[in-house]
DNA sequence: ATGAAAGCGCTAACAT
DNA sequence: ATGTTAGCGCTTTCAT
């Protein structure tokens, strides 16, 4: 079951290499009848190119890093699609790591993908500011870094694909006060992720306007997991703060505060509005769904597929930055 | 930002590449002294070899293909942490595709990476029969192929990853039993998928066993989502049979189950046990946590993997199932 | 112990 | 329009 090169087809035919190679390639200085013969014998003899042996013609690796802090909820997987839906029939491969929101492990992982020559890195990070320096050096070194979702600091200037956090964190709150809450807490992530941040200030700008702000209403997590949820509303239950809903950073965050509510026979949306951030199919699977403002997240995967691509075809290209929308969907966690 | 390679080394210390090679891959005979230089200068320079090149000298492309049926449960994401920690550190590349239970889909997965000119492919099937005459041309090519989970039927002697779905269920149902419920109904997979037979067998056993059987306690589901299992409760509901607990086949059936019963206000597990086969974290977000069979994923990944490198390592080799130990987790849903 | 040379599969100058 | 040659980075015979 040998493989059938060239150099199989060139004996075949009794033709070169060469002339293969161009036929193969659609060059234009070859016959027209030759072209035909090559591409028959090519398909009845089954020839596939090889990949490697392009791969090192022409220096590249073809394969792509990606860096995601989780696995467990659907949402890297769908922006892994986005991305496979783009890099795959160009024919590169992935190299898919997680870093279980550990900035450690991201920086081994890291130091892993610069193991396998990649030819550029999509990173959705774990900490604005941790591994800037590997960071630096990379891109210093010409490795392209495209980033999404959670981005590392104005510091480094990069390509990114983001959603306004600002802008629909606000809407998002404005909605729950139309719905009548005026007692909005908010778990809020780290605040070594810069999104945590933007988000909380979307809706302290809301409660202000609306002269609803009180600090006992946040909480600030320590990570990112189902577990800091539920604490978060533990807090918030012993802080005896009133509440009426809930506004929280991811949907982990979320189901693990819908959780420790409804261990308190605390009805949702009865008792307390619960909303959240991100748009994974998490929200619709829980009881009640879930209402959240939905990242378009295959898209996302897309565009950060097209900015690497963009880099990789010209080093110096200039860093864009893709805004995408995200959208507000209502469930019956709110309404 | 040059990549150093062996040349520049044989130029910079004046000797041979093959010199250079040979230290660089420690072999005997080269002075102690010289490979101490060499070794020093790669470090100096920043030498890095280059895996592509490598390849091509030993015709692999050290690319692992993997197709999974989906990517929405953190099932697969599991599988492939334990493929990945066993892959990576040795070099190999993945491109993992999604079939979305969908036997075409997954029959073009696997034309794509047969493009890759991957080494080896790992699967875990969407339909027990329908690309058996691709796996078969495959394995003829002499491409090694390992499943996991879900597997193709008898007719295919392969390597696999399993665990033993008959008994598991059978202990699952078992423990229903135990705690009291006598009308227990089973949502099962499609008859396309070798397990959910085996599992719905386990269930008719020990029905039968404990004089318990009744045919219309069985749903047969189209598909795996959770509006199937959703489908499958309204179901038993119209057939007004009676009902004390589920067991369902998937965290994703049972998931959407719950999500049925919950709105038509049965309670759980007060009128209704609910008990799933898996073991993904969605058993334990769920509002109330799903009692399930939990399969050991990340250790399946690593069997696979490993399973896998044997069949790189000689093609020839016999093929061997790896039986791996399944157990049950009682949590809220059936307490 | 070291070097020279061939070759993995393919493309692209450079002939003709 | 087709062929010859070199070379991508590395390993590995075969010499010395």
């Amino acid at each position: 079951m040998k493989r059938i090169t060239i150099k199989d087809l060139a004996k075949f035919l009794s033709l070169s290499t060469s002339t293969i190679s161009r036929a193969l390639l659609d060059d234009k200085n070859v016959n027209l009848e030759t072209r035909k013969r090559v591409l028959d014998a090519a398909d009845q003899l089954g020839y596939k190119p090889n990949l490697t042996a392009l791969n090192l013609k022409s220096g590249q690796s073809k394969t792509i890093g990606v860096v995601v802090p989780e696995m467990i909820t659907p949402f890297s997987a769908k922006v892994l699609e986005g991305i496979q839906h783009v890099l795959y029939p160009l024919g590169y491969r992935l190299v898919i790591t997680q870093s279980d929101e550990n900035p450690l492990i991201e920086r081994k992982n890291l130091q892993l993908l610069e193991d396998f020559n990649v030819d550029g890195i999509i990173i959705n990070v774990c900490h604005e500011t941790y591994n800037n320096d590997v960071y630096r050096r990379m891109m210093a070194q010409g490795t392209p870094l495209v980033f999404f979702d959670r981005i590392p600091d104005k510091s480094l200037d990069v390509s990114k694909v983001v959603v306004d956090d600002y802008i629909s964190s606000s809407l998002l709150v404005e909605y729950l006060i139309k719905t009548g809450r005026k007692r909005i807490a908010h778990i809020m992530g780290p605040s070594t992720i810069r999104n945590a941040i933007e988000r909380a200030n979307g809706y302290k700008r809301i409660l202000t306007k609306y002269n609803l702000a009180d600090e006992n209403l946040i909480i600030k997590t320590e990570g990112m997991s189902f577990e800091h949820g539920k604490d978060a509303v533990q807090q918030l239950l012993q802080r005896k703060v009133e509440f009426d809903s809930i506004f929280a950073f991811s949907d982990t965050l979320a189901i693990g505060a819908m959780n420790a509510l409804l261990e308190h026979n605390i009805k949702i949306p009865g008792d307390v509005a619960v909303a959240s951030f991100s748009g994974t199919e998490l929200s619709t699977i829980v009881y009640p769904q879930l209402t959240s403002v939905q990242q378009p997240l295959v898209a996302m995967g897309e565009a950060a597929a097209e900015l690497m691509l963009e880099k990789i075809k010209n080093r110096s290209a200039p860093c864009r930055t893709v805004l995408m929308d995200a959208v507000l969907v209502q469930r019956a966690s709110t309404l």
